[in-house]
RNA sequence: GGGAGCUUAGCUCAGCUGGGAGAGCAUCUGCCUUACAAGCAGAGGGUCACAGGUUCGAGCCCUGUAGUUCCCACCA
C-alpha cells in the first residue's frame, strides 16, 4: 500500500511531468504518410504580451483538440510562435528609450532595430514559457516568429506577387492616422466610441455680400482646411446658392458652394463645410467636385505652418483659439451639446485623425470574392455558424486595406525608388540600378507593413512557404483554427483570402471561435480596471489542470464566459476527487503488474459500470469531434464523480473487503475503468491524469500517446444495467426515507424486500447492507408490516421495522400523497397514449418510452395501494 | 441606421435533430461510514423574459414586444 497525500499537489507534478513529455519528444510531429495529419497553428501571441486569461482559454481549447487527436492516432502538429506586433512593440521600446532620454531619431533606423531585436531576445520568449505552464503540447522544435527569416521571405514573395498582379498599389488617399503612434492604421484598427461633444454653428458669409449660410460642425479647427461648402441639390432652401462662393472666416479664402447628394437635408442646418484633407466623406465630395485638398494638421496633430497664428498649436488648443476668434468676429452663431462617435486607435486609444496621405494598399474586392465563396459553400466551417453572417457582412463591404505603417519594427516594404527618374521598383531583393534609367541612386521605401500582413500568411509561412516543403505538402491545409471572435476581421478573414490567393487552397477546415473571459461580475478584464486575473497566479494556487478544467467547463463556442474563484475551486476539488479515487484504487491493488485484460466473469455491478463507461466513450468522442468541448467535459465530470466514485467504488468495496476470488475481478474493473476514463479526461487535465496513469498498471510510456478509448459492443450490458438499477433505486429510496425521518446511519434496520426481481436483490444484499444501512436482508414481506416503515419503488416494496418511528396516520398521509402523485403521472401518460394524434404521429420509440413509463407507474401505484389498504385495515 | 447574441433555480451557466426541466455554487437536514470534510447521504427551490403562432406535443421552430450585451456603419 502506498502512502499518498490526501490532497493532490499540482506543484509536485506539473513541471516534472512537462519535462517528462518534452524528454519523450511527444510534442514533435513529422510528415508521416502512414497517418492522417491534424494541424493547428497557434494564434501567435504578441512578444510584448504576458499570458492573460484570453490566451489561457485559447491555448486550453487548442491543447484539448490536439491531445485528443494525437491519442486518436493522427500525426498531430500544434505549431507555436509569436507575433512581432509592430505598433505595440515599437511603442514599448520607444517608451523604454524615453527613460534614457533617447528618441528613435537619435539612434537611427539601424540602431533602433538593434535595440528592438535585443528586446525581442530578452522578452520574446517570456510568453512561450508561460504557455508551457499551462501544459500546452506545442511542437517547440517548430516555433516561429512573424519576423523571422522564413516569414520575411514569405512576406516579400506575397508583396511582390500582389503588386505584379495589380492587387497592391500605392496611392494618395484618406487614411486613419494615429498622432500618438505616428503611423497610419487600417480601418479595422479604428475603434469608435461615443463621446460628449459640441455642435458649433458657424456663419459663413457669401462673397458677394448678398447673405450668408449657417452650418454646424463638430470639429471647428478643421475649418482652416475648408475648400467648399456643400448643400443637397434638392434642398429648396439652398438650391439657388449652388455655384456662388463664400468667404471663409478667419482665412478669407473664397470657397464655392457645391451641390452634393451626400448632404442630409434633415440633419443640422443642411449645410456642410467640406474639408477634404481631414474627413473621409469630405474627401469623397472633394473628389467629385475637384476641390483642392488643404492639409492643416501635421503628423503629430499640431496645426501646420500654413495655419497662420494657429500654426504649431495642438488640434484641441487650436479648436479653442479658433472658436474664440470666430466668436469675437461674430461668426459663431451658437453651441449645442452633441454626442458623437469618435474614432480611436485600438492600440493606444488616441483619437485618430483622418488625413490624406500616400500609402500602400491591398485591393480587396478580387481577393474577397473567393474568400466569401469558401465559407458560403461550406469548405470552411465557422463555429458557431452565426459567425458566417458577421464574416459575410464584412467581406461584402470591404474597402481596400491600408498596409503601410510609418514604423521601423516590421517587414520593410520591398519597394525601391529611383532618385533620378522616380521609377518605383518592387522586388524581393534590392535592385542595383534603375531598370528604366540605369541610375544607381536608389532608396528603399521607409515604411513597414501592417503586422497583420504577416500574420495573414501564418498557416503556410510557418510550414516553409514559399518553398514547397514536405511539411507544407503534408500539414496544409491545417485542420482547425481556434481563436476569439474579436479578431475575425484582423486575422481570420485575412488568412482565408491569403491562403486562397497564394496557396490556392483554404488555410484551415474549421474555425472554432470562443468568447472573451470576463471577470466574476461580467466585466471585460482590463488593465485600467485592474480586474484582470493572472492565469499564472491561478496555476500557482490551484494548478494548471484546475484552470484548464474551469475554462473548458460551460464554455460554448462564441460565447463569453465569466471567471471566478468559486469555479476554480470547484475544479480543484474535482482534481482532488480524482486523486483520492486513484488512491483508493492503488491502496487496493495487490499486483502492480496485473494484466489489463478484463476478466471473463463479471459481476452485475461491473457490467453496470462498464455499460455506463462505454456510453461515455461514445459520447465524449462525439462531442469532441463536434467541438462541443464544454459538454464533453461535464459528462466526464458526472461520470467520474457520480458513477465511478459515488457508486462503483462503493459497490466494489464489498468484494475487496472480502478479499476472495472476486476481489481480483473488482480490481481489474476498477483499474480498467479508471485508466480508460483518465485517458478520456487527459486532454482536459493532462497533468493529474498522467501522474495517476503512471502510478497504475499501464502499457506504454505516457498517457498522452496512449490510444484513445473506443466504443465496444462487448461492453454493452444494457439488460444487466437496467436490472441493477432496480437495486440502486431501492438504495436511494431507503436512504431518502431514513433521511426524512432523521435516522442516523449508525442505526441499522433489517430490510424486508417484496419484489418480483428477487434474484438481483438477492445478489445485492451486500450493497443494501452497506449503502442502505441494513443489518439484514430478508426477501418477502414481514408479518407485522403495519409496524414497518415502507419504502416503495416501481420494482420493490421495502419494509423497515423501525416501529418506534412509525406513525400510522402519517404513513397513511404520506402514502396518499405518493398515490396522488402517481395517479397524476398515470393520467398524464395515458392521456398522451390515448391521444390519437400522438399515437399516429409520434415516432415509435417515443411511444414505447411512454408506454414503459406508464407500466412502471402502474406497478408503483399497485404497490402503494396495497400498502395503503394494509394500513387502513 | 443595419446585424448578432443573451434573458432557464438565490448566483454562474448547460440543455445536442422538438418528446414530463439539469449541473456547480449558495441554502437547509443528517453524518468524521477504513479514497476523499476540497468529503458522504438527503431536501427545498423554476409560468424556461413577455405575447401570439406552427405542432399530437415547444425551453428548443416561426412572428412580434421588452430588457440587456456586442459587432458593423459613421449624419457634418
Amino acid at each position: 500500500m502506498r502512502e499518498l497525500s490526501k490532497i493532490y499537489d499540482p506543484k509536485q507534478v506539473e513541471d516534472r511531468t512537462y519535462q517528462f513529455w518534452l524528454d519523450g519528444g511527444y510534442f514533435h510531429a513529422e510528415p508521416n504518410p502512414d497517418k492522417k495529419p491534424y494541424t493547428i497553428v497557434i494564434p501567435p501571441p504578441n512578444i510584448t504580451g504576458q499570458l492573460h486569461m484570453g490566451h489561457a482559454l485559447d491555448e486550453t481549447l487548442q491543447d484539448i483538440l490536439i491531445r485528443f487527436r494525437r491519442m486518436q492516432g493522427y500525426e498531430t502538429l500544434w505549431l507555436p510562435g509569436t507575433d512581432h506586433a509592430s505598433i505595440a512593440t515599437e511603442a514599448k521600446i520607444v517608451n523604454a528609450m524615453k527613460e534614457e532620454g533617447l528618441t528613435k531619431e537619435d539612434l537611427g533606423r539601424e540602431g533602433f532595430l538593434e535595440r528592438a531585436w535585443e528586446w525581442k531576445r530578452k522578452y520574446g520568449g517570456r510568453i512561450i514559457e508561460q504557455l508551457k505552464k499551462l501544459g500546452s503540447s506545442c511542437d517547440w522544435d517548430r516555433e516561429r516568429f512573424t519576423l523571422d527569416d522564413g516569414c520575411s521571405e514569405a512576406v516579400k514573395e506575397v508583396f511582390v506577387n500582389l503588386y505584379n498582379k495589380g492587387l497592391i498599389y500605392q496611392g494618395e488617399r484618406i487614411i486613419n492616422w494615429c498622432p500618438h503612434c505616428m503611423t497610419s492604421i487600417s480601418d479595422a484598427e479604428v475603434e469608435y466610441e461615443e463621446q460628449a461633444g459640441h455642435f458649433w454653428h458657424l456663419r459663413y458669409p457669401l462673397t458677394d455680400g448678398s447673405g450668408e449660410v449657417i452650418l454646424a460642425t463638430t470639429r471647428p479647427e478643421t475649418m482652416l482646411g475648408d475648400t467648399a461648402v456643400a448643400v443637397n441639390p434638392k434642398d429648396e432652401r439652398y438650391q439657388n446658392l449652388i455655384g456662388k462662393t463664400l468667404t471663409l472666416p478667419l482665412v478669407n479664402r473664397e470657397i464655392p458652394i457645391v451641390g452634393d447628394d451626400y448632404v442630409d437635408m434633415e440633419f443640422g442646418t443642411g449645410v456642410v463645410k467640406i474639408t477634404p484633407a481631414h474627413d473621409p466623406n469630405d474627401y469623397e465630395v472633394g473628389r467629385r467636385h475637384n476641390l483642392p485638398i488643404i492639409k492643416v494638421m501635421n503628423d503629430d496633430a499640431t496645426m501646420t505652418a500654413d495655419c497662420g497664428k494657429y500654426a504649431g498649436m495642438d488640434r484641441y488648443e487650436a479648436r479653442k483659439a479658433i472658436v474664440k476668434d470666430l466668436e469675437e468676429q461674430g461668426f459663431l452663431v451658437k453651441i449645442e451639446d452633441h454626442a458623437h462617435n469618435v474614432g480611436t486607435c485600438y492600440r493606444c486609444g488616441t483619437t485618430v485623425e483622418p488625413m490624406v496621405s500616400k500609402q500602400w494598399f491591398v485591393k480587396m474586392e478580387p481577393l474577397a470574392k473567393p474568400a466569401i465563396d469558401v465559407v458560403r459553400d461550406g469548405r470552411i466551417k465557422l463555429i458557431p455558424e452565426r459567425m458566417n453572417k458577421t464574416y459575410f457582412n464584412w467581406m461584402e463591404n470591404i474597402k481596400d486595406w491600408c498596409i503601410s505603417r510609418q514604423l521601423w519594427w516590421g517587414h520593410r516594404i520591398p519597394a525601391y525608388y529611383c532618385e533620378d527618374c522616380g521609377e518605383v521598383i518592387v522586388a524581393k531583393d534590392a535592385p542595383e540600378k534603375c531598370p528604366k534609367c540605369g541610375s544607381t541612386h536608389l532608396h528603399q521605401d521607409e515604411d513597414t507593413l501592417d503586422t497583420w500582413f504577416s500574420s495573414a500568411l501564418w498557416p503556410f509561412s510557418t510550414l516553409g512557404w514559399p518553398n514547397n516543403t514536405e511539411e507544407l505538402k503534408y500539414f496544409y491545409p491545417t485542420s482547425t483554427l481556434v481563436t476569439g471572435y474579436d479578431i475575425i476581421f484582423f486575422w481570420v478573414a485575412r488568412m482565408i483570402f491569403s491562403g486562397l490567393e497564394h496557396m490556392g487552397d483554404i488555410p484551415f477546415n474549421t474555425v472554432l471561435f470562443h468568447g472573451l473571459v470576463r471577470d466574476a461580475q461580467g466585466r471585460k478584464m482590463s488593465k485600467s480596471l485592474g480586474n484582470g486575473i493572472d492565469p499564472l497566479e491561478i496555476i500557482d494556487q490551484y494548478g494548471a489542470d484546475a484552470l484548464r478544467f474551469t475554462l473548458a467547463t460551460g464554455n460554448t463556442p462564441g460565447n463569453d464566459m465569466r471567471f471566478s474563484d468559486e469555479k476554480v475551486i470547484a475544479s480543484r476539488n474535482f482534481a482532488n476527487k480524482i486523486w483520492n479515487a486513484s488512491r483508493f484504487v492503488m491502496m487496493n491493488l495487490k499486483d502492480e503488474n496485473m494484466s489489463l485484460e478484463l476478466p471473463k466473469e463479471l459481476a452485475v455491478e461491473d457490467k453496470w459500470v462498464l455499460t455506463k463507461y462505454n456510453k461515455l466513450v461514445q459520447e465524449v468522442t462525439d462531442n469532441l469531434e463536434k467541438f462541443e468541448l464544454g459538454i464533453a467535459v461535464s459528462k466526464l465530470y458526472d461520470f467520474i464523480w457520480d458513477v465511478f466514485c459515488d457508486w462503483y467504488v462503493e459497490l466494489a468495496k464489498s468484494r475487496l473487503w472480502e478479499d476472495g476470488q472476486e476481489a481480483d475481478t473488482a480490481r481489474k474493473v476498477l483499474v480498467y475503468v479508471m485508466t480508460n476514463t483518465l485517458k478520456l479526461l487527459h486532454p482536459f487535465m493532462p497533468f493529474i491524469t498522467e501522474e495517476i496513469w503512471q502510478a497504475l498498471p499501464h502499457e506504454g510510456e505516457s498517457i498522452m500517446v496512449s490510444a484513445w478509448p473506443v466504443y465496444c459492443e462487448e461492453l454493452n450490458f444494457s439488460a444487466e444495467e437496467k436490472e441493477f438499477e432496480k437495486v440502486m433505486d431501492a438504495i436511494k429510496a431507503v436512504r431518502a426515507r431514513r433521511s426524512e425521518m432523521n435516522v442516523p446511519p449508525s442505526k441499522k434496520a433489517t430490510l424486508y424486500i417484496e419484489t418480483a426481481s428477487e434474484e438481483i436483490f438477492l445478489k445485492s444484499t451486500a450493497f443494501l447492507t452497506r449503502l442502505a444501512w441494513a443489518d439484514q436482508i430478508v426477501l418477502g414481506a414481514p408479518e407485522d408490516a403495519q409496524s414497518c416503515v415502507q419504502v416503495i419503488t416501481d420494482s420493490a416494496k421495502i419494509f423497515m421495522p423501525l416501529s418506534q418511528l412509525v406513525d400510522r396516520d402519517k404513513e397513511i398521509a404520506r402514502l396518499t400523497k405518493e398515490k396522488q402523485a402517481c395517479e397524476k403521472d398515470i393520467a398524464f401518460l395515458s392521456g398522451k397514449l390515448n391521444n390519437p394524434g400522438f399515437v399516429s404521429k409520434a415516432p415509435e420509440k417515443v411511444i414505447n418510452d411512454q408506454k414503459a413509463k406508464l407500466a412502471k407507474a402502474q406497478e408503483l401505484l399497485a404497490k402503494i395501494e396495497s400498502s395503503l389498504a394494509a394500513f387502513e385495515k
